[in-house]
This record gives structure tokens, sequence and C-alpha cells, in this order.
DNA sequence: AAGTGGTCTAGACCACGTC
DNA sequence: ACGTGGTCTAGACCACTTC
């Protein structure tokens, strides 16, 4: 009796139709979402259904939920995108919060490298932001994050980026980092690791390779992160 | 009518006996747990407050669910715990998967440090394994493993260790690793690395210091890992 | 009081694995 | 045919927030 090879089950189907009217701004972050009881009867199915979409979503951290009130599209706050994506601490435990040094913002057209590791066309320009970040008042991390130019339009006017730029991307571009992938190397210092973070020449750095995508799934980061490992790590759970 | 400052969901109450009787042993690696409806009926609530425990518990990866066969144990094969705590990787991706080298066991008393970080008593004693793991037939890392002795009774008589030893933990001990806290930090190569893994001196290399927990909530084992880093990557996705 | 998410139940039916 | 987990529904009641 069971000739479904196409079978999908109910909530995946809602599931995809709830993610695509986010992908298409129908709810701005911030704002609620209709309650579960409500986009069953739009959607014509039973009120557990939706929850258990809404219960997913949250799980991913698309979502939040917060009883008595309703359930919103999740923001990355400054702390939380800090707490979310940045790893580094002192051996021991310790998590630290970086403060910025200096920075340079320019558009250019993008080079081969950067349109390989962004899926971009071969006309398309980037955001280059070269910045300079500190840990405890001490230079720790030099930091290279290319974008993809017509997802920022105009960020190169933004007169004072913030210290977490992911929460700047979703509230001004709509752009929500979802997702990171990274690679983590060792490297000797530079020359210009020296003189950007005074490091010494041939002292270990950590090198991050990260690669940061979007909720409609699109490569929306590159960023380089050298960073001084004297009394300081990566700190990771594995679960 | 609210004057339950200790409320407690009823699936909270499931989750915690189902976990105090996997932490005792009552079932085993492998077998099966009731069914949910059995289970249910034991325990006096729904069937869909057992699933819900169990979906829970699916997602934290203590059990496995398998439709028309059961509920069971998750099993750390040795495939799925390379797989899940074994992060090295080319750069731009392929994840490799390391071969033995050399190793030498034994068990001693424990070092101050030993004992801070394992959480042990002044008279512990730990195992030690040092060794030695190739990547594609070169040796690429260099592995220093201190266990609570009286965790992995009769370890050091293993005739063979296997490649990944947290699967002889699960099939032997009855140890099951859930949760890895790594430290990650870039140094340079010192003599021994050279004479282990043939490294140049002053080269640099990744250092990761990991701390492995159990499903009894408990300190299980430590280990540093020295890891040479020209083309080779600790590749993770944050999520 | 009204509306939201959170918990819990009971039951129907489907898909999968085993016998 | 049977037992298992997987999906879906309908409804009750609880807890929290807002008005």
């Amino acid at each position: 009796m069971n000739d479904t090879p196409g079978f999908r089950p109910l909530y995946r189907q809602v599931y995809e139709i709830v993610v695509r009217r986010l992908a298409q701004g129908e709810w701005r972050p911030g704002e609620a979402l209709p309650s579960e009881s409500n986009l069953a009867k739009e959607l014509g199915v039973s009120q557990g259904t939706v929850r258990k979409v809404f219960d997913a979503l949250t799980a991913e951290k698309v979502l939040e939920r917060h009883q008595g009130k309703g359930t919103f599209i999740a923001e990355n706050t400054q702390e939380r995108a800090q707490f979310r994506f940045f790893r580094l601490a002192r051996p021991g435990g310790k998590r630290l919060t970086p403060a910025l040094g200096n920075e340079t913002i320019r558009v250019r057209a993008a080079r081969a490298p950067e349109r390989a590791r962004l899926d971009l066309g071969r006309e398309a320009r980037v955001v280059e932001i070269d910045r300079v970040r500190l840990l405890e008042g001490i230079p720790a991390i030099r930091e290279f994050i290319v974008l993809p130019a017509d997802l920022y339009p105009g960020i190169e006017k933004t007169p004072e980026l913030p210290n977490s730029l992911y929460s700047l991307y979703q509230a001004k571009f709509g752009v929500t980092i979802m997702t990171t992938h990274e690679e983590l190397s060792a490297e000797l210092a530079t020359a210009e690791d020296h003189r950007a973070i005074g490091i010494a020449v041939g002292a270990p750095i950590l090198v991050i390779d990260r690669l940061a995508l979007c909720l409609p799934e699109r490569k929306a980061e590159w960023r380089l992160s050298r960073i001084r490992s004297d009394n300081l790590v990566y700190a990771i759970t594995l679960t």
C-alpha cells in the first residue's frame, strides 16, 4: 500500500514554507510571527504541526520563543554574536571580548581567489575591511574581511563600524549569519604581523580562515584572522 | 493560583529517571531500551511524554532510534567517534583519518597538574599513553593521553590499542565520552617534536589541549596533541 | 480577561524491520 | 501479522505577558 517514494512529512512542507517566507523578509527581525494557532489555521494543519516546525527553527537559532509573548526572529545582538562565534579565551577558561583598534574599509573589484571562495561572478565587487582588535587593551588580532558588495550596499559609508559586524549585517542589510566554517592552523608571525600587533617575527600565531553563510543559503563573508597565541587559546566544546 | 516555584514538567522528571538508569548501566550499549509505550505504561505517563524524552536524548547523541527496530544507546563506533571528535583536514575540506604509529602505555601515580585537571585525589593513579599518529603515511601528530586509572582497570594490558580510543573506552570499560572541551593554540616545534614527527625545530605547530567528559558527569581523559601544521587544518563548523 | 507559548494526553494512521 | 518508531490531530489545562 506504500507507493510514496516522494513521501515528505507535513511538518517538512510547513518548515519549508516558513523558511521561504522568512528569507523573503515577510517578517522583520524583532517582529512577532503569527501565533501557532493562527498559522495552523492559515495553512490548514493542526497547531501541533506548526509547533514542531517552530521548535525545530528555535533549535537552529533562527527563531526565539517567549511564553506569553510570541515567536520572533532570533536577533544577532552584539553580545549574542560575540558569544556565539567568537571563541578566544585565556587558557583555563575565561572568555574574552575584543575591542576595536584601527580599521580601513574600501570597495574594489573581486580577485580570483575571492570570487572562488565566495561564489562570485567575474564582474563582482567586494568590500574589504582590514582591522586590528584588542584584547584587554593589547593589540592581539589582525582581521582581513571580504564581503560580496551587492549584499551590503553602502556599507563603506558607515561612519563607525561596530565591534561585532554580524549584528550590523542583520540590522542594516538583513543578512543573518547562521553558520560559519572555520579552518585553524598555526603559522609564524611575519614582519607585517609585528608592525600591526607588535608580536615578534617568527613567534607562533593562530590563523583562522572563516567562511560565513547567511540564512538564504549564501556565502556572505570571508574572514582571515591572525591571532597572537601567547596566553591565548581558541576554546570550543564538541558534543 | 500559581504557587509552584519548584514546578518541573513531567518530561523533565522522566528524562532524569532515564538518564539515571542509563548511568547505572541498566541497559548495555547495543541493547534496545523498552519501547515508548512500554516505558510509558511502566512510569504511568503517556506515550507522547516518553517520546519527547527519547527525542531529546537522541538530539544529545545519547540514544539512537531506528524505525521498526527500537531505541538504543548510541555507540561510539570507530568511524563515528572519528568523525565526531577528530577534526583534522586538508585546507579546503578533505577530512583525514589517522593511522597508528609508535605507542607506549604505563600506569603511575598522578602528578599535581593531572590531579587538578582530572579532579583526582592525592593517592590517585593514572594511565599515561604516549603515541604518534600518521596522516596519509606521514608522522603528523604526537599525543599525550592521561586517564584516571580507576575508570579503566587493566587497560595497560590491552594487547593492541585501537586507532580510536573512545570506542575502546565504551566497549571495554563502559565509559561513554559525551563531550570534549578543547583549547587550541599555536606553538613552535621543539627538538622532541623533531625527533618524533620529523618536523623542523621552530616550525609552527598546532596544539590541542582536550578534556573529555563521560556520561555520568566525570572527567575521563586529558589529551595533549601536537600537530604539524603544514598543509593541515583543524576544521570546525559553528552554528 | 484575553492571548500566547508550554505541557500532557489519547488515539489514529503510516513507514519500517522482523518473523 | 506484529511490533517498533514516525506523523498528525484534537483538545485540555498550565504558565506567562499584556491590557
